[in-house]
RNA sequence: GCCCCUGUGGCGGAAUUGGUAGACGCGCUCGACUCAAAAUCGAGUUCCGCAAGGAGUGCCGGUUCGAUUCCGGCCGGGGGCACCA
């Protein structure tokens, strides 16, 4: 009887389902596992690379039920977005009609994987019980003060009439009306991501089942920088505003809101804030910069036209990484002068620079163009002096600086009180002398910026609040929520319809009760995702999760998705359970204790002479010369994605999943082929004959193979563990390859046996069916995972490598510990090592017992 | 520019407290079965060489009895950040 994936798959899915097989229980007395992968987006249908994705998961849950343990791991769709929207505009679809029939598709597509899911758990964020729990937590996090509101500068496409994402404009650009983007200010809503910034970064310490390069990203993103903050005296300015300006910037920490920029002073402050990581520099500079959205800059400029003409040719410049690199350091000297700190005598002019940012520490710096490469060009550029500070040597003082600035370290030059200190030190003198001298202080600064949470889109969940022109912003009242999406929305017209819906945005205000405006902005759909692991945790109808359920869950044990969610998704995630325990909600510091990034499903491509991507059949059939060859991750645009659906009709769920866990590292890209399917397909199938066509036992016994059988079962699960797939599937060939060549025994019969348990996390349909057909009472999937004997696993005998002088020239037999003067001698004795010594005695012998025995000659 | 990862047969890859490089799979070659094909099974497959032997883990050097593994320098590939003071 041949295996037929077609009926069999299906009858154990049907079988899973009705026992409930995979529903995780509250209250079970085993330990728990709570494995987790990244939920989809309902795009439409599953690709190779959820397949790959969920199969790992699947694998991990699997195993750890047969070891024992309660398992969590649920299913669910990151549902609001984009795309559901573009898809109504195109096919005048409402959104959630066309989110909700992908859902039913993947979710029919998934099941014929076979995946031990817990679908009782299913849930979808843009239903309105999941996104009112998410209103309410908003709002949790709004009265405990990490929700605020300011004016911030967006990507506004003027056709469309939305915001953008950095990652939609394309060379200045909306990547979907091709209209030059306007950077538009707009009242935003804020979340204080900076008050965890110090949090987050220890925590990262933490997370030791993370990738490294996960952790490093992160770290980089928060950003965390030591330096000094100072102010110089501007000369000649309003004296009668008096004491230090703290006007602009950001302030220590990062932990305050930004305040709102560009605000024209009416006077000129007296001082001026800076910020610098090289506070040992500070004699060698030659000017001072300020941004040109920097107050002090827009109060110049209400009285100088020529500044105002300078600010606004900075604005004009675009924000894209390749007009930056190639944007040239530009400035005007404002004519001012201001005081350097360590010496009333020493003016420095004062110039508002197109390169200086305002958004990172004061918005306002001091220039060092021999030890800046910013600094030097723009130095270079006008004139200004470059005075060398730091030096190799004491004796390269006075060696000009030229070509580009020197930032490494060495001596401080120089500078007076500073010579002959080197960089670390000179650092904390100026730091001492500015916090003893009250003109500045030690300061960490963060890159990390408040997450702005504001998107003026349909599909997304509305934030509940009522702008009221007496009261302000309002939060709705709790019994008021779920603040739900009104489903009488046209897309006919650009820009957010609940802007323009007749009544949706009209509301009391929950205050006063006066007529006021709901607001229509959505949240990001980041935030959507930031806690829906702790809803599958726990889900009751009444508040986003109960406390103490979530918590015998969380944290998720082993979450696995893809890189590209390295920073953003898992920053917010962390950032969200911090908030969440701050308040005291949930007391988790860390969602996700293990994180595992798979790599992605790559396949052939096709271009023509033009490069135009090319399908398969099309590149067959095309007249001229094809260029193939590159491997590409799968996309639509590349035309070379493979539908898994066919895939599994032909082959069934096994082969596929297989094929997902063969060959690649997990971490690393996979190559889809079809030589690669065929070869999974052609496994699951000789796993079947082994199985049903093994005559079960002829009584003899056969040691050699059970001592494989257990090494297999020992290396499996440690592969498994370290979710190496690559490696569990080796061994499983090794151990086949030897159960093939073995003859009919009793071991024989065990090691199929439990070959099956240890390929049912694998590829259950098949195990269960032969698992079945040897007349086993129960499912494969509950059964337990087998034991390896300790004693099984060490040879009795072992293969010693003789070498002269390193290089290997024979190898020998010997008694697993057998003394080192034993292997001496039989190293000795060989006669290949007797012709290569050539009658020569070793100078010296090197033994490694168990291995092998290195003879220098 | 800065930071990180990576480089092993025709291909994907295995091998770590430094100890027999190439497990396992794919592909390929030969053979068996078959009228034939598919499927299946067996043998072989790092390179040079008939062999003995020699070379070999991107390149150059170092440490070591011994280096894919450790150190230094270079080259190639990939990723992250990007005027972050």
């Amino acid at each position: 009887m041949r295996f037929n994936p077609q009926t069999a798959d299906a009858h154990w899915q049907r079988v899973w389902e009705e026992r409930g097989t995979f529903r995780a229980s509250d209250d079970s007395a085993r330990p728990k596992a709570y494995i987790l992968e990244m939920f989809p987006y309902p795009s439409g249908r599953i690709h190779m690379g959820h397949v790959r994705n969920y199969t790992m998961g699947d694998v991990l849950a699997r195993y750890r039920r047969m070891n024992g343990y309660e398992v969590l791991h649920p299913m669910g769709w990151d549902a609001f977005g984009m795309p559901a929207e573009n898809a109504a505009m195109e096919k005048k679809v409402h959104p959630g009609t066309w989110t909700w029939q992908n859902i039913a598709t993947m979710k029919a597509q998934l099941k014929r994987l076979g995946f031990a899911l817990d679908w009782s758990r299913e849930l979808a964020t843009c239903d309105p019980a999941y996104y009112g729990h998410e209103q309410a937590l908003f709002l949790d996090l709004y009265e405990a003060g990490l929700v605020y509101r300011k004016d911030s500068e967006v990507n506004w496409d003027p056709v469309d009439m939305t915001v953008l994402a950095n990652e939609q404009v394309m060379d200045g650009r909306g990547w979907r009306s091709g209209a030059l983007v306007e950077r538009r200010k707009l009242s935003q809503w804020f979340l204080k991501i900076t008050d965890f910034a110090e949090d987050l970064l220890e925590g990262l310490g933490t997370l030791d089942r993370w990738p490294d390069k996960v952790r490093l990203m992160q770290e980089n993103w928060i950003g965390r920088s030591q330096g000094l903050r100072f102010r110089f005296a501007i000369a000649n300015a309003g004296q009668e505003k008096g004491g230090p300006s703290t006007s602009s910037g950001r302030t220590e920490g990062g932990t305050e809101p930004e305040p709102v920029r560009a605000e024209p002073v009416e006077a000129l402050p007296s001082f001026l804030d800076v910020y610098t990581t090289r506070p040992d520099t500070i004699f060698g500079s030659s000017f001072v910069a300020v941004s040109p959205d920097h107050p002090v800059a827009q109060t110049l400029a209400a009285s100088d036209p020529a500044l105002a003409a300078f600010i606004a040719e900075c604005k004009r410049g675009g924000t894209t990484a390749a007009e930056l690199e190639t944007a040239e350091k530009k400035g005007f000297d404002t004519g001012r002068t201001v005081t350097h700190p360590l010496d009333p005598q020493w003016k420095l002019p004062l110039w508002v620079a197109n390169f200086v940012l305002m958004d990172y520490g004061t918005g306002a710096i001091f220039g060092v163009p021999a030890h800046d490469q910013r600094d030097f060009e723009f130095a270079s550029r006008y004139g200004l002096p470059i005075r060398r500070v730091v030096a190799a040597s004491a004796e390269d003082a006075d060696r000009p600086v030229e070509g580009e600035a020197e930032s490494g370290g060495g001596v401080i030059v120089n500078s007076r009180f500073l010579d002959g200190l080197d960089v670390e030190a000179a650092k904390a003198e100026v730091v001492r002398r500015a916090e003893t001298g009250g003109w500045g202080r030690g300061t960490t600064v963060w890159r990390l910026r408040d997450w702005g949470v504001s998107r003026q889109r349909y599909w997304g969940t509305p934030i509940p609040i009522v702008h009221c022109d007496g009261c302000g912003p309002v939060p709705v009242a709790r019994d008021q929520l779920p603040v739900v999406l009104p489903q009488d929305v046209s897309f006919d017209v650009p820009g957010n319809p609940l802007d323009r819906h007749p009544s949706w945005n009209k509301a009391p205000c929950p205050q006063c009760g006066a007529a006021a405006r709901r607001e229509t902005d959505t949240l990001d759909t980041f935030v959507d995702s930031s806690w829906y692991f702790i809803r599958f945790a726990s889900q009751p109808a009444d508040r986003p999760f109960d406390k103490a359920a979530a918590e015998r869950w969380l944290p998720v044990d082993q979450y696995i998705g893809g890189v590209e969610h390295a920073i953003l998704h898992l920053l917010y995630a962390r950032f969200w359970t911090r908030a969440l325990q701050r308040i005291g909600r949930l007391d988790v510091a860390e969602p996700f204790e293990g994180l595992f990034t798979q790599g992605m499903v790559t396949h052939l491509t096709f271009q023509d002479e033009e490069g135009r991507w090319l399908t398969p059949d099309e590149a067959e059939a095309h007249p001229g010369p094809v260029r193939s060859g590159r491997v590409e991750k799968m996309s639509k645009s590349k035309k070379n994605t493979v539908d898994p659906e066919p895939i599994v009709d032909q082959y069934g769920a096994d082969a596929v999943r297989w094929f997902m866990l063969s060959d690649s590292p997990p971490e690393r890209d996979l190559e889809w082929s079809e030589a690669g399917i065929e070869g999974a397909w052609r496994f699951v199938r000789r796993l079947w004959r082994l199985a049903t066509e093994t005559e079960s036992g002829e009584g003899g016994e056969d040691r050699a193979l059970r001592r494989k059988l257990h090494q297999t079962i020992a290396a499996v699960g440690k592969a498994v563990e370290a979710l190496a797939f690559n490696k569990a599937v080796a061994a499983v060939y090794e151990l086949a390859n030897a159960v093939e060549k073995a003859p009919p025994s009793a071991d024989r019969a065990a090691a199929v046996r439990t070959m099956l348990l240890l390929v049912a996390p694998m590829i259950p349909h098949v195990a269960e069916e032969a698992w079945a057909a040897l007349g086993h009472e129960g499912l494969i999937a509950d059964a337990a995972w087998p034991q390896a004997d300790p004693a099984l696993l060490v040879e009795d005998e072992v293969t010693i490598a003789v070498q002269v002088n390193g290089k290997l020239r024979d190898t020998l037999t010997a008694p697993k510990g057998a003394p080192r003067d034993v292997l001496e001698q039989m190293a000795l004795a060989s006669e290949k090592v007797v012709r290569t010594l050539d009658g020569k005695a070793p100078r010296k012998v090197i033994v490694v017992p168990d291995r092998l025995v290195n003879l220098v000659a």
